[in-house]
DNA sequence: GACGACATACCGACCAGTTGGTATGTTCGG
DNA sequence: CCGAACATACCAACTGGTCGGTATGTCGTC
């Protein structure tokens, strides 16, 4: 949870804005119910602000969107940051600990474990140019942050294999993001849960690993 | 492309009933621009017929959706069942045929190989029971034919393995639906290609294959 | 008293769905 | 074989409500 990026220092123990509001309403309004399903009256309402509120901060319906896919990155960056597999110093440790940790806060109702990103994307991938790149960029940014690890975990262990780290890290979304359309086709998360499972003995497969079939 | 299961016979060479046209309007049209991102004008407009024939014929915009999601079934299970693989005597060569299939066929325009459920299910699972349902009904009976050769292969290839045939054969459906997603968020379907061959590798690994790091 | 941060009230466009109608069968008694 | 009764398939115009967005007012702070 990052405090907001003031660009102004100041506001001592000011309560939330409306602008903050607005974004966490976006978040999770917006994957409830889609993003061309959310009216901007909805979001008024879950942030508990007006319409002039909405319109002061923000230029429109679309420009929410993209601002929505900057808080995701900043809020998600900080949360990945702070998990506690990072203090593993094999590198391939570090991978499987994301996993492991991507799995186990699949947690709570489908709007509150499922990713923003992927929810915008499907919808306006073709209808809107700029929140496509917003959440590509996001997405992207995501994946770079494990195709490091995956990268010196590669050097460090199978040197001479012919995968992409970059490609693969990628295909750890593709996991997560199919998951998470699955679960909410079958409205429960178990599907996303061992496939997750099923995405760490690949990798456990590429490192050489024989994972133990539990 | 079934013909219309009409009850009575008749309608000799008749042209496409106004039900079908709408049918494939929702297809095109919803997978373009999303579920409630499509207005009713919109499909009428594509299908070339007006709002009084889609009252006619559908009570309500969800209850084409609904409509949509058999209509796709029926479509795509001719389709797969029509695919080359089938002949395949070894069920493992039948699954890794679909495999391969599924890749080939990403080709053209997103709107044109993307999935219509996981476009509607993403947005509807939670807004609508009936929309969620039939989405769910229709993708579980497509991985139940994949589950079918998958179990006839573990049975004759690795009978001792731990995994499930069935949760596998929704794996790979969870890699397709996550290419869908990240497909459309890089606009192009390079990902989605690069996911099933990640997945065609992983279920060689699960068979004892040494797969072919091309 | 100026300005940023909101609130109130409102607009035209568009939305899903309805109505009342027509053209074209289909059925069946006589 | 005919024609009245009914059914199906569709159309054009319309309705009430909701949509994204705007114009203007108010209030607290520097």
């Amino acid at each position: 949870m990052p405090s907001r990026p003031t660009t102004k220092i100041k506001q001592p123990a000011q309560k939330r804005s409306a602008k903050d509001k607005l974004l966490d309403a976006a978040v999770h309004v917006v994957r409830q119910k889609g993003y061309a399903g959310t009216s901007v009256d909805d979001l008024c309402k879950a942030a508990g602000v007006t319409k002039g509120a909405f319109f002061h901060h923000f230029e429109s319906k679309e420009d929410l969107a993209v601002a929505a896919a900057q808080y995701w990155n900043d809020f998600t960056s900080a949360f990945f940051r702070s998990a506690p597999y990072h203090a593993h110093k094999d590198p391939l440790d570090r991978v499987l600990g994301y996993i492991d940790f991507r799995r186990q806060i699949i947690q709570g109702s489908l709007q509150d474990y499922t990713c923003l990103l992927g929810t915008m994307v499907q919808e306006a991938y073709e209808t809107s140019p700029r929140i496509r790149q917003a959440c590509e960029t996001v997405i992207s940014s995501h994946a770079a942050v494990i195709a490091n690890d995956l990268a010196a975990a590669k050097k460090l262990h199978v040197p001479d294999a012919t995968w992409d780290p970059q490609e693969l890290a990628l295909f750890t979304q593709v996991v997560m993001q199919g998951g998470f359309v699955m679960a909410k086709a079958k409205h429960g998360p178990e599907l996303a849960e061992s496939s997750i499972l099923h995405l760490r003995r690949y990798i456990e497969f590429l490192f050489g690993r024989n994972p133990t079939t539990q």
